[in-house]
DNA sequence: CTGAAAGCGCTAACAT
DNA sequence: ATGTTAGCGCTTTCAG
């Protein structure tokens, strides 16, 4: 019923070879014979099958991205933006919403997608032990994880982030200042948010204050949190690990009006689009989205192309936003 | 390079179509044969290819989902869900991302997904004149827009939502009350919130006050058209079309604290979880965004499978989310 | 400059 | 219960 490459070449009166030729822009072929293979096309509105053109070898011109959550504004503004920049190269992407913590799910997915010979993967998450990546034998790009060593890490500046952001508080009168997010070590690179505060800490000898915390945890726990250490803690500072938190907290100390809301300082992380949108009193370590998105991107590509890639590490720069939140 | 299935038949000394069998579980298969079989595929890590099973005919189990951006956290959250679906039932997503107000690029991803033999779409857009939706010859079902008349589309209540918002503005108080959003007809689903928004104006006898605003435009021009508006009216209620916009008013008036900025009542739309964390004290119209993925799928699984669609119309009901802002 | 023929990896009659 | 064979729609030698 669809209309075929064989189709074309009947109506134009040429060889399937010629069609291919002419789709392929490959080989001489005489202006006429292309004028007439065109206006074949175009009168059966021909479309060529990819899945036939991938099965010789070619490519498939498809990209999985493996990500935790769209829910995550952060996540979507980067899927988003992949998406287009691939979009602009004659790439599409295939979505892979891998929930936190099922490596089961992570590695259906990996299997899913070598099925369909994506041309390569862009991973922004890491349940799976290292050799699942490894035997992937695809090229793939990793945000902010550790996969393994032959796999390049795009990340923006972890440690500098929790350095500023610890810095500023700091500076703006802050003594005891409590960080929140992930703080058993993942041997990943946004580990070192917590390395850069902590080190903040100490070069002011100051005191530091873990608050185990998960991005994805429910609003309601993550309150419960904020209570036991309110009232465990007199803290004045607070850096979050994410945005999300960093908010519910914002308001948690507002609707609770515990003492002047304003005594406690508060920065977060990651300074989304929609977030700076929405709550713009917000200090944040914004990251530069953009720049991950383009770099992941071109590092996938080389690596499909089997160009060289001297480095494997890529650490872009992030930028301090000063709400009144701080 | 990459392992195939006649690897697998040479390896467990089998004929290919017996391990197409045990892969397809089909046919009948000694339990010997069957597992010998599947240790030579373990042993091989093997993989079946789906772009050869798709070229026999096979379905791709592909879908590919056309919405306008993840940036807003409506699309992303209901991208997110719908992509949960599909990899429950087994499909895969390909994404595109069409901006707004681009019939060009929604003809080319049109075009690709068609290319890549996706078994069907799920649009939440259209630039395209129906036409091209037609000539697609492809399964497809559409969220909030008129694509054409054998389209099924699914949608929440608008006429509902505005009424509902409209009316809760008036039970509060209001008399004045501007609705913001897009005023000339675009023969959508979401014209009707309009709708809803002016009948429930008439039945109190109230004077309409229509605010164009697209949620895609700049915060500032946004800002600009707050400003315009709060000099020359003097409104006690406003209701948005969408959340984003409703949020930034809400700031705005806080921030330049006209008047007493509680003498304004707002009430937004689409509700979405993470919009309702950030912003607790929005009222706002939340959409089913979970019940629309999973009837979207619903509805394009059972074209895919040509089942009987009685229906074309799907009006999910609403519910009214009441922060403090009203 | 163009065409014929083989084959990508898999499946589906049709044997046996 | 298993194997043989002929394609799916396209590209790509290899000939002309």
């Amino acid at each position: 019923m669809p209309v075929k490459l064989t189709d074309v070449a009947k109506l134009a009166n040429v060889s399937p070879t010629t069609v291919s030729r002419v789709i392929n822009n490959y080989g001489y072929i005489s202006e006429k014979t292309r004028k007439k293979v065109f206006d074949a096309m175009n009168k059966l509105n021909y479309q060529p099958n990819s899945l036939a053109r991938s099965l010789q070898g070619k490519k498939t011109q498809l990209v999985g991205a493996i990500v935790p959550s769209l829910t995550n504004p952060f996540f979507a503004e980067l899927v988003s933006r992949i998406e287009e920049i691939l979009n602009q190269k004659n790439y599409k992407l295939i979505l892979c919403n891998a929930a936190q913590d099922s490596s089961q799910k992570e590695r259906a997915y990996l299997n899913m997608l070598k099925a369909n010979q994506v041309d390569g993967i862009i991973s922004g998450t890491h349940n799976l032990d290292i050799t699942q990546y490894q035997e992937a034998g695809l090229p793939i790009v990793s945000f902010d994880r550790n996969l393994c060593p032959d796999v390049p890490v795009v990340s923006s500046d972890n440690y500098q982030g929790g350095w500023i952001a610890t810095s500023n508080l700091i500076n703006s009168g802050c003594e005891k200042i409590a960080f929140f997010g992930n703080i058993k070590g993942s041997n990943n690179p946004t580990d070192l948010r917590l390395k850069g505060y902590q080190d903040a800490i100490k070069s002011h000898d100051l005191n530091q204050i873990l608050v185990p915390m998960n991005f994805f945890e429910s609003a309601n726990l993550k309150k419960m949190t904020f209570q036991k250490l309110l009232t465990s803690h007199r803290i004045d500072g607070a850096f979050f690990t994410d945005d999300l938190s960093a908010n519910l907290f914002w308001q948690y100390i507002r609707l609770n009006h515990f003492q002047n809301c304003n005594q406690i300082k508060i920065v977060g992380y990651d300074g989304t689009s929609i977030m700076r949108q929405l709550n713009p009193n917000l200090s944040t370590i914004i990251q530069p989205i953009d720049e991950i998105a383009k770099l992941l991107v071109d590092l996938l590509l080389k690596r499909i192309n089997h160009e060289e890639i001297s480095e494997m590490n890529y650490v872009l720069p992030v930028t301090f936003f000063k709400g009144d939140s701080i």
